[in-house]
Parts: C-alpha cells; sequence; structure tokens
DNA sequence: CTCAGATGGTTTTAGTTTGAAACCATCGTG
DNA sequence: CACGATGGTTTCAAACTAAAACCATCTGAG
C-alpha cells in the first residue's frame, strides 16, 4: 500500500483517493456496511474473501479513516466496523459504477438489483454532473484547471 | 485477472465491474484517456508505471471493450488507444472519485486542480444523485430492489 | 468448574502478481 | 544502412494474495 507514488512525490486528485482505498476488495466492504453490515464475520461471510485478507482490508480502512471501530453494539464483547463520514463520502462512487454496470454489463432483459428510493420504490435517477447553470455536462464539456496557474487540459 | 468470483459464480453488480476495470492503473489510464492522450509512451510517461504492467492493463481494457485501438492518427504507424463508449461511460465514476478526493484528501487551504465547465470556467456543481421526484438523495434515504422478488435493502 | 461452540482474528506457506531492467522488433530518417 | 524513436515482450527477484491451520476470548450448557 501507498507504493503508488511513481514518479511524482505528490499523488494527483484522483490517484491520492484510489490509493486510500486500497483495492476492489475494499471497496465491496464499503458497499456492504452501506448495506448495514457491521461485523467482521458479516463481511467475511457476504464476501467470501479469506479472513487474513479481510482483516488487512479492515485494517487499511481504519488507517486511513475510511471506517472506524465502535466498542459494541448488541452487547457482545466484540468491536464493529462502522463507516465514518469519510466513508460515506463514497456513496456517489459507488452509485456511479454500480450504474456503469448497469449499462453495460447486463443484457437489456437480464434481471439486476436496482437502486430504488425507500420512500416510494422508484428507482433513483442518473447520476448527472452540473455546470453551475445546471447544464448537464459530459467529459467534454468539462477540463480541469491547475492549481493557481491558468491552463490545463482534460478531467486530470 | 477474472479470479474474483469468490463463492458466486455470478458476480453483484458491483463486483462486475470492478472486475473489468481490473485495478487502479487502469483507472488511471482511463482518466489519462479522457485527458486526450492515445499513445502508449503518452501513457507511460504520464503515469510512470513499467511497460510491461501498462501492456498489460490495456490489453486488459481493451478485451473488456473500455479501450479500442485505432489504426492511425497523425500518420505514424503505429496504433492509438481510445475509450469506447463503454470507456467514456465510467466519466461519472471518474467524477465522483475526485470529488471525494477533493472533500477528504486535501487541507482546506491546499491547491488542486479543479474541473471546471469549459464554456466559462467555473467549477462544476458536486454530483447528486435524485430520486424520480427530484429530491436529492443520499445512502440513507435508499436501499436496493431484487431482480424480481421483494425484499432486500441497502445498497448491495 | 469445565467443556464445546461461536466469534474474531494471526501465522504459515505456497502460488500468483508486480515491477524494474534488459532485450527485441519495426519504422522513418540522415 | 546505421541510428534513434516507438512500442512492446521477456526475465527474474521481491511483494502480495489467499487457503488453511492455528490461537485467543467469551458464552452458555452440564
Amino acid at each position: 500500500m501507498a507504493k503508488r507514488v511513481s514518479h511524482r512525490d505528490s499523488m494527483c486528485g484522483v490517484a491520492r483517493p484510489l490509493d486510500a482505498i486500497g483495492d476492489w476488495w475494499s471497496l465491496l466492504i464499503v458497499r456492504d456496511a452501506f448495506d448495514g453490515l457491521r461485523r467482521f464475520g458479516e463481511f467475511q461471510k457476504s464476501l467470501g474473501l479469506a479472513k487474513n485478507i479481510l482483516s488487512a482490508r479492515l485494517r487499511n480502512l481504519l488507517a486511513h479513516g475510511i471506517m472506524e471501530t465502535v466498542p459494541a453494539a448488541d452487547g457482545s464483547p466484540y468491536q464493529e466496523y462502522v463507516l465514518t463520514e469519510k466513508g460515506r463520502g463514497l456513496f456517489p462512487l459507488l452509485v456511479a459504477l454500480r450504474q456503469w454496470g448497469e449499462d453495460f454489463f447486463f443484457e437489456p432483459d437480464e434481471a439486476h438489483v436496482l437502486l430504488v428510493d425507500r420512500k416510494n420504490g422508484l428507482p433513483v435517477r442518473r447520476l448527472e454532473l452540473r455546470a453551475q447553470d445546471g447544464r448537464v455536462v459530459g467529459a467534454e464539456d468539462t477540463m480541469v484547471r491547475l492549481p493557481q496557474a491558468s491552463a490545463g487540459k482534460g478531467i486530470a
């Protein structure tokens, strides 16, 4: 971990978060945490990964402040793992991932889980990126502006 | 690759896309592709990763239809790597990642690149998930509905 | 009290992956 | 026709992954 620092010693705004998450397993753990899973054994059963790996991933998520342990909940003497605010901030990313999956990884007629509004059970809308004036913008409508300088292009 | 199929032989709507992307390098390659990079050497210089790794990642992205090769562009005899529509579909995910990074990985006063509207240079808004009725919804306002059955909860 | 089972890990060990460096092939140019 | 630029592949040591075995703690049953 944290070995990604290839040729620049400050990582860019995309690489830095990636490094913190760690790997795909971590993201699946976070997803399960959004689902309400809290215990080591629950994550292990849900994901089916080796216990040592789960242990390492949880440790990394804790170290990066994405999850935290809370001392108890149902009286059992064990700790539970819950998302911090930083961890809950990953929700849009997971939604983006899920929607991309819906678009390109399922046949049109293939059944798949649907993210719905709790209030009325209707599917949520697609994530949309909007400009200040409210226009929906795509990749081609955006560019990056470097810190204090002026130029730059693309989404780097 | 494709060894993630832990204990279920059909992967869920989040794991399947993750498996296709492959790893973090692939996502950084995609980001660079959004920036307009097209050539093997450009990616390699930008990311500073070993050529064999870049080669493997590009192969994987091609295999999953996220990028494709086009025979030429400036007359040089080499091929170029460009995003497919599926690849361009990753834009919201990258934006989500970047915005999460902005929120939690930079000091309030720390300079960082900013994603701006090409038309007027203003920063884009935050990604927001909206319900059908237009309400902005967070993780706690949503749940998943399983394929054709009725129950299910969380964002799995 | 003691023993078995549940929970939550760590250690061990083999296999896989990574990544730096060296090597190789092709094209275009002087 | 030698040479640099480009775009890779091969080699090999080091790091990481993952399955299984092991270990520690707590709980309830007898």
